[in-house]
Order: structure tokens, then C-alpha cells, then sequence
DNA sequence: AGCACGCCGACT
DNA sequence: GTCGGCGTGCTC
């Protein structure tokens, strides 16, 4: 007798193995697809797994039966399976939690597919008798659009408030809701057509006609880095690929940032491409996720745009994925599983051999360097569209400056200037999250490492112990805070810190005349929010004061002078990427002032106004400071010339991270990687929790990967890893 | 990750 | 006397 065929799951937990199962009560297993969802019990609950194999029951293993079988079709198959199972063996993470992660929540919960119908309007036989005779007004125009049938998301999109007049029309019994492709609907699957293209003609320079028709004329996976400052036109040439892939009958897959898929951009989109364009981002309830990631599924959704998450929709027509501002931190997920969606787009490009366009105005080093070695084709827009013209900015040395809630006198003066001027003005606050580092007021000194400094890269200490002691996050060396400036003897010593509420307050009392708005997650609820203070506002005089969520984004009409305070933190951080981060930031932030016809300033507070990083970048840009950050990074050895990957462990009791991370070094020595650690975390204590970490490098990633293909499942078994919470972080973005 | 089992402190 | 703290172990 043979033994009875079983199912191999993978289930949504943080285990690094697959369960077996029975089938279903009264189902053979081999009619449960792979790629199929799986109700299974397991332990005392029950989960929802993802079919991945079929399998012979092993004599002597007692094995249960399923429960049910909830897709008849695969959920997850062809392409995009593959590429899961290639992240998994990227990230070291377990397949179940992978699978789990790519699923929108709904249908990983286990809940029914959604019915993703399309459904139209179109006038009956009495309503093409009564429209010639109708009154004007809301109902007849109505009613002369619907002569042909309109789907109802095309009626959201270009009839807002379409409901009302039709409520009478139906009233009158003069219309009729039909399906999508069904025999009542008129014309030939007009349903399915959106409204015609923008017919307003698109006029390209030289340099984006060069870059739509590289784009164009690629066969296959190509990828492109399409490198142009803000204003050049980056959109138009997405727009344009766009048009020409749906025209080929392909799908597009758009990737932006969390703060770039504003209701604004989405219009754009919508008003040129003339198809219906699915947004998958936060604003968006489960159902509405699932509906979308099927339509996507089905062939239905042409063109995508989502955040970092829509990097796993199917796409079994793709023909074109675009990931614009590619440098930007939201793409890396910060927790569970640790994936970087720019990335994993391009290893899903290759798969589906597409080309991928990866747009920004201060490319990340990691693919300005696979530019430049050829890797990627680089498409440069070096001019800006229209009379705009680049700001103009000012490094502002305010040592021994008396600081009124870290604001100079001259940045005040200029604050007032402007806004006697009629303009607005943009406060923004540096604040990435940098460990403190102590910073003297009177010199600018501050606190370095002596082992791991050198004198093109010095290393801050971090302060640690309410200010009483300063470390060294990547050797861990330590010592006492010295009582005052080694340099100067002031005793001005200060971590550095000024909250965006001191500044309101401050800017407040100074200003009474014109709105100060503060713009933080604190302040301002969501992305509407933040919408409508700037729709308040209008082009009046005023003062914004915010942290990232300004950088870029939203048009601010009139705005005339930026103020950056708090940029020293990032000038000498302990995170090697730091100074990268800088750079893009204040670009971005630059970008923002001088985009109408007046040329707008802007002013950098800075202890270190001689810091190779603000003069190379106020010099020559951000291509100056990345041949010199690159440059750096080769002669430290860090990305994209060495490959890291970071173990982190935490726990209330502190040995148990050191004991784990103790057991990781030993599987890992031997390898040929270079470990370093284990090291206290630079914010080492949290909610009680003591963090430490074990840094890995290697000049070659399959190094560095066949090592913890090794590490990896041990840890998992070993007993100590249980004490723990405890992650793998490959290609960290921050080294804590 | 959940969830149960199991063995020690402050409460009705 | 029990309610509940989180250490340890297991999940086809």
C-alpha cells in the first residue's frame, strides 16, 4: 500500500521549516494547488498557510488533516513565487513569514477572495428615448455620458459627486447597472477603457527623448538609473515609458515613496495615461488592498502605483516597473521581514524581463556606483523645465552666536526679511534619529573615537548614561565625558537636540502677525492633514517648521527662504551612511525653495562650516560629494564595495543578547567574513530591553551569504537564541 | 509568534 | 487559600 500523499505548507510563523499536512476531509491532495491557501490546525489555533509542495506521509509521523482548502487557483504562482523563494534565501528569513509578507492582509488572514466585478452604468432603451427631450443640468449630462456605458470607477475619477444625478436618472427608470464584458454593456468592452489620454501634447527635451527612447528601445531586463535634478522632468519620462508599455498591452508597476503618492500625483497619472490607475498605499482599507493586489492578479489593473508593499503584486503581463526616488529610506521595511523594495523590484524586473527605471535626483551610492561600473544604463536630465532656477544657499556659521531656540540672529533677520517680503518661509529640522552626539557651542568640537577615527572619516562617540559617559558605537570604546571642551575649554558642552516645539514657540512669540504651523507626526494626523494646512495657508505670508514629511512632496507656492538647523548631527555620526543621508536631505530640501520664477535661499546652520560634506555639496552639488563619499566608502571598505549584514538581539536580562550573539560569532568565525562585535547598540536600552549587535562584512556577497547559510538555521535551534528577541538585517540602511 | 504548562509572590 | 508573573517547550 503507498504511503497517502500529503501537503507541504509553509505557515506564518517564524520558523525556518515547512509542516506537512493531510488533505482536506473528503479533497485528494493532488487537487490543492500549489500556491493555493491552506486552513490548517496548528498546536491549539488555527492558521492560514500557503500550499508550497505535495508530499508522502513519512511512516511512524502522525500527521493532521487540513481543514480546508481555500483558493481553487493559485494565489501565488509562476514569476513572482520564484522571486519569493529568492528573497528567502536573500534575506534568511523563514518562507512562511516571506509568503505571509506578500500577501495583502485580508487574504492572508484566510478571508475570501473579493469580488473584483467591474460594474457600469448605461442608459436603457428609455433612457436613449427620453435623453434628447431632458432638462439641462446635472442629470441630462449625466445621462448624455452614460449613451455609452461608464464602469463606476471611471465615474469616481471623472464625474466627482456622479451619484447624485444618478440616483434620478434611476428613479426615471432610465438606466441600467451592468457587468463589465456582459452582453448588456454597448459598444465593444468600453467598460474596460478609461477616458481618452490628455490630449494636451507632451513637448521633450532633447536629454528625455534620449532617455524614453533608451527606455523604448530595451529588450528584455534592463535596468536604467534615470538621474535628474528636481524640476527636470523625471515624471514626464515615467509617463511616457508608461504610455508606451500599456500601448504593447503590458502591465506597469510604479514604486514611490511613503510621502510621494499624493492624491496630486495620482491625478497626473490618471489624467495622461486615459486607463484606470490602482493606488496601493496606507490610505487604503484591507478589502481595498485585496481588491487591488487581485485586480493585479487578474491582468485588470494595468498600471499599479503603490509604496513599498506594492512591490508584490503579480504582474502576469508586466511590462515596465519604475521605481521613482529609488534613494529613498521608506522602500527598506524596518521590521519583520527586512526587505528592500527598490531592490527585490529589480530582481522581480530581471525575473519578468522587463526594464526597471530607478529615478532620483540624488541617486543612492549603491546604484549610482552600478551606474557608473555599467551595471545600470545611466540616463542623465541635467536641465530643469521652465524659468526655474536652482537656489541659492548659504552655509552660516553660528559658533559663539548666541541661538534663540537654535535659530542665529541672522536667520531670524532673514526669516523676517522674507516674510516682509510677502514670502513664505520653511524652518526644517534635521532629525533622522541620530544617536546624541555632545557638541561644543564655542568650537564646534566634538567627541571622537581615537581607535576607529581617522582623518577623512572621524567616528563620534555617542552619549550614553544621561550625558555622564560617551561610547564608541563601533568598538565599543568608552570613557567619561570630559567636564569641558578639550579644544577650547569652554564649558558650552551640549548634546545636541533642539525639538520642532521650541522652535514654534520661539518663532511664535517673534512673529505674531503670520500662522506658524508645525508639521510633524505629532501635530498633524495624516497625509491629509498636512494637505490642508498648506491649502489654508494658500500663498500668504507664513512660517512652516517640520522634519522630513517636508523635504518634498508638496508645492509650496510662494516659498522663498529655507532655514536647515541640526544638520551637525549627521555631519559626524557614527552610522557610515550618515553623510549620504545628509546630502540627499538637504538636496531635496533645497529643492523645494526657488521653484517659481524668483530664485529662493537657502541657509545652513552649521557648527562646521568648513566640513568637507557642506562645502563639496555647496560647491559642486551631489555629484561632487558622491565621488568623495564613494571614494571613502572604498578605502573603509563599506557599501557598495563590501556587502554587510547585521544580527541584532535584545532582552530585559543584558547576557542573553551577548550570549547569543557569543554563539553567532563562533558559528560564523572561520568563514571568512569579518565580524565585528558583539557591540551594545547605540541606543542600548529600550522599554527595559538591553540591544546589542554583531556586524557582519564581506567584500563578496556569496560569502557572506554561504556563511550564514550555515549560521542561520543554528541559530534557530540553539536554545540560547529563545532568550532573545533577535533579527537578521542584510544590507541594514542604519547600522542600529 | 502564539499558546500551554509549571512553579513562586501579593491579594480577595 | 488562588490570580498571575514570565521561563521553557512545542507546533506537521
Amino acid at each position: 500500500m503507498t504511503a497517502p500523499a500529503t501537503l507541504r505548507v509553509a505557515l506564518p510563523v517564524p520558523l525556518p521549516r515547512l509542516f506537512d499536512y493531510l488533505p482536506p476531509p473528503g479533497l485528494d491532495a493532488a487537487a490543492v494547488a500549489v500556491g493555493a491557501r491552506l486552513r490548517v490546525p496548528f498546536g491549539q489555533r488555527e492558521v492560514c498557510g500557503l500550499v508550497v509542495g505535495h508530499g508522502q506521509a513519512e511512516p511512524g509521523v502522525e500527521l493532521r488533516a487540513a481543514l480546508a482548502a481555500l483558493d481553487g487557483a493559485p494565489l501565488l504562482q509562476g514569476e513572482l513565487l520564484t522571486s519569493l523563494r529568492w528573497l528567502v534565501a536573500y534575506l534568511h528569513a523563514p518562507l512562511g513569514e516571506v509568503l505571509a509578507a506578500a500577501l495583502p492582509a485580508a487574504l492572508r488572514r484566510g478571508e475570501p477572495l473579493p469580488d473584483i466585478t467591474r460594474h457600469g452604468w448605461v442608459l436603457n432603451e428609455a433612457g436613449r428615448t427620453a435623453l434628447p427631450a431632458m432638462r439641462a443640468g446635472k442629470p441630462k449630462a449625466l445621462a448624455g455620458l452614460l449613451a455609452e456605458a461608464r464602469a463606476e470607477d471611471w465615474l469616481d475619477e471623472s464625474v466627482p459627486g456622479w451619484r447624485a444625478p444618478l440616483r434620478t436618472l434611476r428613479e426615471r427608470g432610465l438606466v441600467e447597472r451592468v457587468k463589465a464584458g456582459s452582453e448588456a454593456e454597448t459598444g465593444s468592452g468600453s467598460l474596460l477603457r478609461g477616458s481618452e489620454p490628455d490630449p494636451v501634447p507632451f513637448s521633450a527635451n532633447t536629454e528625455q527623448q534620449l532617455a524614453i527612447e533608451a527606455i523604448r528601445s530595451a529588450d528584455g531586463f534592463a535596468p536604467f538609473l534615470l538621474d535628474g535634478v528636481t524640476g527636470s522632468g523625471k515624471t514626464e519620462v515615467y509617463l511616457q515609458a508608461i504610455a508606451e508599455c500599456l500601448a504593447r498591452g503590458r502591465q506597469a508597476l510604479v514604486l514611490v515613496p511613503e510621502i510621494g503618492l499624493t492624491p496630486q500625483a495620482l491625478a497626473r497619472f490618471r489624467a495622461r495615461l486615459g486607463v484606470p490607475v490602482h493606488a496601493l498605499h496606507s490610505g487604503l482599507n484591507d478589502s481595498e488592498r485585496a481588491a487591488t493586489w487581485l485586480a493585479a492578479a487578474s491582468g485588470q489593473a494595468r498600471v499599479i502605483v503603490g509604496t513599498r508593499s506594492a512591490v508584490f503584486v503579480p504582474l502576469p503581463e508586466a511590462g515596465l516597473v519604475v521605481v521613482d526616488e529609488e534613494h529613498d529610506g521608506s522602500y527598506k521595511q524596518f521590521d519583520g521581514i527586512r526587505y528592500h523594495a527598490r531592490d527585490f523590484a529589480i530582481v522581480r524586473a530581471r525575473a519578468l524581463a522587463v526594464p526597471v527605471v530607478l529615478g532620483s535626483a540624488t541617486p543612492s551610492l549603491e546604484t549610482l556606483h552600478n551606474a557608473r561600473c555599467g551595471r545600470y544604463q545611466y540616463l542623465r536630465l541635467r536641465q530643469r523645465a521652465g524659468a526655474a532656477r536652482p537656489p541659492q544657499v548659504r552655509v552660516l556659521d553660528v559658533r559663539k552666536r548666541p541661538l534663540h531656540a537654535g535659530l542665529s540672529e541672522e536667520s531670524l533677520a532673514a526669516i523676517r526679511a522674507a516674510l516682509d517680503g510677502g514670502g513664505q518661509v520653511l524652518v526644517f529640522r534635521n532629525r533622522r534619529g541620530y544617536a546624541p552626539v555632545l557638541l561644543c557651542h564655542d568650537c564646534g568640537w566634538s567627541a571622537h573615537c581615537p581607535r576607529c577615527s581617522t582623518p577623512e572619516r572621524p567616528t563620534a562617540m555617542t552619549v550614553h548614561a544621561h550625558g555622564k559617559r560617551l561610547q564608541c558605537h563601533h568598538c565599543g570604546h568608552r570613557r567619561p565625558s570630559p567636564p569641558a571642551c578639550p579644544d577650547c575649554a569652554s564649558l558650552a558642552l551640549q548634546p545636541q537636540g533642539n525639538g520642532t516645539e521650541r522652535i514654534e514657540a520661539e518663532l511664535q512669540a517673534r512673529f505674531d502677525a503670520v500662522p506658524v504651523i508645525r508639521i510633524d507626526r505629532g501635530s498633524t494626523g495624516q497625509r491629509d492633514g498636512l494637505q490642508k494646512h498648506l491649502d489654508a495657508l494658500g500663498n500668504r505670508p507664513g512660517i512652516l517648521i517640520g522634519t522630513q514629511m517636508l523635504a518634498k512632496g508638496h508645492d509650496l507656492g510662494n516659498l522663498v527662504l529655507v532655514v536647515v538647523v541640526g544638520i551637525d548631527e549627521g555631519l559626524f555620526s557614527a552610522d557610515f551612511r550618515s553623510g549620504e543621508k545628509l546630502a540627499q536631505l538637504l538636496i531635496q530640501v533645497a529643492g523645494r525653495a526657488g521653484r517659481a520664477e524668483r530664485p529662493g535661499t537657502v541657509l545652513l546652520q552649521t557648527h562646521h562650516p568648513e566640513h568637507p560634506l557642506l562645502q563639496t555639496l555647496v560647491g559642486g552639488g551631489y555629484h561632487a560629494f558622491a565621488d568623495g563619499e564613494l571614494a571613502l566608502r572604498e578605502a573603509a571598505d563599506f557599501p557598495p564595495f563590501a556587502h554587510l549584514a547585521l544580527l541584532r538581539a535584545e532582552a530585559k536580562q543584558a547576557e542573553h543578547p551577548l550570549q547569543f550573539l557569543q554563539l553567532a560569532k563562533t558559528l560564523l568565525a572561520g568563514s571568512g567574513i569579518d565580524i565585528h562585535g558583539p557591540l551594545p547598540a547605540p541606543m542600548p536600552r529600550r522599554a527595559g530591553y538591553v540591544r546589542s549587535q554583531l556586524l557582519l562584512a564581506a567584500p563578496a556577497r556569496a560569502a557572506l551569504h554561504a556563511a550564514l547559510d550555515v549560521a542561520v538555521p543554528a541559530l534557530y535551534a540553539a536554545p540560547e537564541a529563545r532568550r532573545v528577541r533577535w533579527s537578521l538585517d542584510v544590507d541594514p540602511l542604519d547600522l542600529y
